[in-house]
RNA sequence: GGACGGGUGGGUGAGUGGCUAAAACCAGCAGACUGUAAAUCUGCCGCUCCUUGCGGGCUACGGAGGUUCGAAUCCUCCCCCGUCCA
């Protein structure tokens, strides 16, 4: 199966109905990646991914690339087999680590040249070297690199990222073109990644460039990185109205569940976020009524699911008290069941959106979420 | 009966004259987390008062006295707890 990606139906607000079709599986838009950066989801194995009908998941070039090793990975018959997992996989390109390991890298534009957070290592990530680690992986698809800067920023240091972004798209775009038709995985695409900050001038710059370098997908990125949100819903906006309509959009690192509808009204058609993970590890959990921390004392003794109008395994089974438990006692089961219910939490409003859009009533699904998840708790 | 060692805030445990309401860790109470250096991190954690401030008062390092301007820290006696010797 070739990469495809095909627009079922567009929505008044502009969200898109889509279908994402990759070499391991077809994916419905909107999709929610799950982010399994070191070649797994923390805390889920492949077969409870699978349950949730998880069709494309986020791992990260950086991290494999460090341990074990993209050519380890590559003997052992490519990111897909050696982690168990037939489905779709995305890599980032180690791009949001010029940004996350910022103490640890020194940016040129040659490339960012890093120092490993595990034993201190230096290692030059250039675009080109980003596309052949991502190739060993044989991802479906796959990121070019990119520099994600911090906010707040300066116009000329986010035009200077912007400018090196599309620099390193260009030779991005001549090693992916070098060596198509001699990989074991053909059917892999890569997406160019718009950056800009939160100056308009600049991300309609910076996408109207990628755009006549003519990639399969774009993505957004350099977003939620500490703006306020009415600023990363706008300059999203922005920058999909600048993106070829018939090419799937991923807007990056996104996003609180109040939010994802937002990005998906400014025609998003991917996000992937390590919230529902992370802050699942964290005792935090998403409801229907608002986050809980399931740690705190009040829920003790609490024998109710963690949310009653949820359908997932962890609310059909399980009461808070005993979850409060798992936590403080720091069981790994508590990591397990929390991350399960958020994931599904996250992909079951995508799920709900999807629907919204086919049947015609997205807004109104819209304004109902966001009143609830603000009504408060519980 | 004797010889040592020890008794510190909910727990473990630093501290041997003032910088100590008393380190650190744990527990407890709350919060943060957005392309994962994160099962992480941050704040609070004796009582009390108010004009919430590097604010006032009170109580506190087994008990009771004492030395000293000042004691968890030094002295005396007592009570416990270990280990060893009879």
């Amino acid at each position: 199966m070739p990469f495809s990606f095909e627009v079922v139906k567009v929505d008044p607000s502009g969200a898109r109905l889509g279908r994402l079709t990759t070499p391991h599986g077809v994916i419905e838009t909107p999709a929610f990646m799950p982010v399994g950066t070191a070649g797994t989801v923390k805390a889920m194995t492949q077969a409870a991914l699978e349950e949730l009908q998880v069709n494309l998941l986020l791992a990260n070039t950086y991290h494999l690339y460090l341990r074990p090793g993209h050519e380890l990975i590559r003997r052992m018959g490519g990111l897909h087999r050696f982690m168990s997992w037939e489905r779709g996989i995305l890599t980032d390109s180690g791009g949001y680590q010029v940004f996350s390991l910022a103490d640890l890298r020194k940016v040129t534009d040659e490339g960012v040249r890093f120092r490993s957070h595990l034993d201190g290592s230096e290692h030059m990530l250039t675009p080109e070297k980003a596309i052949q680690v991502q190739r060993a992986l044989g991802s479906d698809i796959g990121m070019l690199l990119d520099e994600c800067i911090e906010y707040p920023a300066t116009p000329a240091r986010a035009a200077s990222a912007a400018r090196r972004t599309l620099e390193w798209a260009l030779r991005s775009k001549k090693e992916i073109d070098a060596a198509t038709g001699s990989e074991a995985n053909p059917g892999q695409v890569f997406f160019a990644i718009v950056q800009g900050g939160t100056f308009k001038e600049l991300r309609r710059a910076n996408a109207a460039e990628l755009v006549a370098l003519e990639f399969p997908g774009y993505a957004i990125g350099g977003l939620a990185v500490g703006e306020p949100p009415e600023i990363s819903c706008d300059i999203a906006g922005e920058t999909t109205a600048c993106l070829p309509a018939d090419r799937p959009r991923y807007l990056m690192g996104v996003g609180k569940p109040e939010q994802i509808v937002d990005y998906v009204r400014c025609g998003a058609d991917m996000m992937d976020c390590v919230l529902p993970t992370r802050n699942a590890r964290n005792g935090y959990l998403y409801t229907r009524h608002g986050p809980l921390h399931i740690k705190n004392a009040e829920f003790m003794g609490d024998p109710r699911p963690i949310d009653d109008s949820c359908g997932c395994m962890v609310c059909r089974r399980y009461s808070r008290a005993y979850l409060c438990h798992l936590f403080r006692a720091n069981e790994i089961l508590s990591a397990i069941l929390n991350t399960h219910h958020n994931l599904y939490f996250f992909l079951d409003i995508m799920k709900a959106i999807r629907e919204a859009i086919a049947f015609g009533n997205l807004s109104r699904f819209s304004s109902e979420l966001q009143a609830r998840l603000e009504a408060g708790h519980r």
